[in-house]
DNA sequence: CAGAGAACTTGACTCGTTCAAGAGAACGCG
DNA sequence: CGCGTTCTCTTGAACGAGTCAAGTTCTCTG
């Protein structure tokens, strides 16, 4: 692919080291947005059979935390990643099978909504979830 | 308290039955809202010392059921309760101390934002929360 | 007041995630 | 190009919020 080089820059980038677990992780989010750290785990030693879960435990924290990549939790849920990070979006999670959607953000630029002026607190950002029914999920509504 | 009876009749309201710890833990959500599981159940063992773990899990998972408490989640937190279920509001969370606060909702009616309209997904709610620094954890922003 | 079924106690257990120590690899510098 | 420092990965154990299961106790109906 010829985005390997780009993920190599991606992480130089951002001062981080080179390493095929970190360029494999990459990857793997971008190719399955929304997925858990199982399931990444998964995708990544496809690529590199020996990985240790711990390396991609690792892994995910560092491009989390440099904002490669962006952790979502919804509630009743495990972590999971995408590698959208640069727009303003949100998320619509189906209660009966848990699968993640992506929402364009509603209203416009982040955050979002209107933060509350209240006692000093200073808001960096606004999340907004919608949970519901995906189509897949709600068969008896025959409309 | 005069709000005994009150608390009762809530529960049978709602078609579920009257016991020491139901009433303990609805009190205890009432008293310290946005408050962990941990949190409650010290503070129902202030009132029945003997009362399990358990059954304060229990609880709070049928008195959730009910709609007579609300369950929060946000993420890296662990799960959190309020009694507050009858309005629309929202929370912010402070990514310093992790304290929660309502806020009311910035829109009107739930669910408050407009739903995406994609593929058959059916909202029934939209939840907002804000992240950001409450004043507590912002000394070192002398604006 | 007695019976039926829901609720609580006790105690073990699951599972996502983190901690810790040591081996190995990436990158800057000579 | 090779060396050393420092960060990264491996291995394996541990943690903790929450759940499961079996048995006893209590609430409520008739």
């Amino acid at each position: 692919m010829a985005s390997g080089q780009d993920a190599g820059q991606t992480l130089r980038n951002a001062s981080l080291r080179v390493t095929r677990p970190r360029l494999a992780v990459l990857a793997a989010v971008q190719a399955h947005p929304h997925s858990s750290t199982e399931t990444l785990i998964r995708a990544v030693r496809d690529d590199i059979p020996g990985v240790s879960h711990q390396a991609v435990y690792d892994v995910l924290r560092v491009l989390t935390t440099a904002r490669l990549v962006r952790r979502i939790e919804p509630a009743g849920s495990v972590a999971r990643y995408e590698a959208r990070v640069d727009d303003n979006h949100h998320h619509a999670v189906c209660r009966g099978c848990g699968a993640i959607t992506d929402v364009d953000c509603v209203v416009g630029a982040a955050p979002c909504l209107s933060a509350p002026d209240d006692v000093g607190f200073v808001v960096d950002e606004a999340e907004v979830l919608f949970w519901g029914t995906c189509g897949d999920c709600s068969p008896a509504l025959t409309v």
